[in-house]
DNA sequence: TGTTTTGGGGCTG
DNA sequence: CAGCCCCAAAACA
């Protein structure tokens, strides 16, 4: 089965399958097309992404070496001390850093782990806000749609 | 609904 | 280094 997306890992890249206004599952991606063959740590990976999937809530233990600006650290760094099912605003974690809101947006865009840096839960004042880089089309939809996994309810 | 301000990154020279 | 453009925002009229 196709993925209806892929998280962009620093370890593999991992097909997520939504269905029915839910992240309903995960799939190792290299089952079906030409990538390599999982390492331990792609399998580990992968468990918690289906433990996400499963419980809703964050099993991400393993210690990510991202590469970013000192700034980018920063933003990404607030952003992992969001829990699921919890929402905050560009403007909140601006106040927090010292910044402005649309400084904390750009680091967002940059996020290369979707999920793990949970940038979904962070949105703007007036709406959803962007994902995955984008404003429009499919990407701000799985954003909402993975809120909703965790519960948060939105307007 | 517009328009204006905004901070950081990436690019060019 | 400076200048310029791009943005997942926000405040304001």
């Amino acid at each position: 089965m196709q993925p209806a997306f892929t998280v962009r890992t620093p370890f593999a890249n991992l097909g997520v399958k939504v269905e029915q206004g839910c992240v309903a599952g995960i799939q190792a991606v290299a089952n079906s097309l030409d990538l390599p063959p999982l390492t331990e740590l792609d399998k580990k990976i992968t468990r918690q992404l289906n433990q996400y999937c499963k419980q809703q809530t964050d099993c991400f233990d393993v210690s990510l070496k991202l590469n970013g600006t000192p700034f980018q650290k920063k933003v990404w760094r607030e952003l992992r001390r969001i829990p699921p099912g919890k929402v905050t605003t560009y403007g909140a974690i601006a106040e927090k850093l010292h910044t402005s809101p649309r400084a904390v947006g750009n680091a967002c865009r940059r996020n290369p782990v979707l999920l793990m840096v949970p940038c979904h839960r962070v949105v703007s004042s007036s709406g959803l806000g962007g994902f995955a880089g984008k404003t429009r089309g499919k990407w701000p939809g799985i954003k909402r749609k993975l809120l909703q996994h965790e519960g948060v309810i939105l307007d």
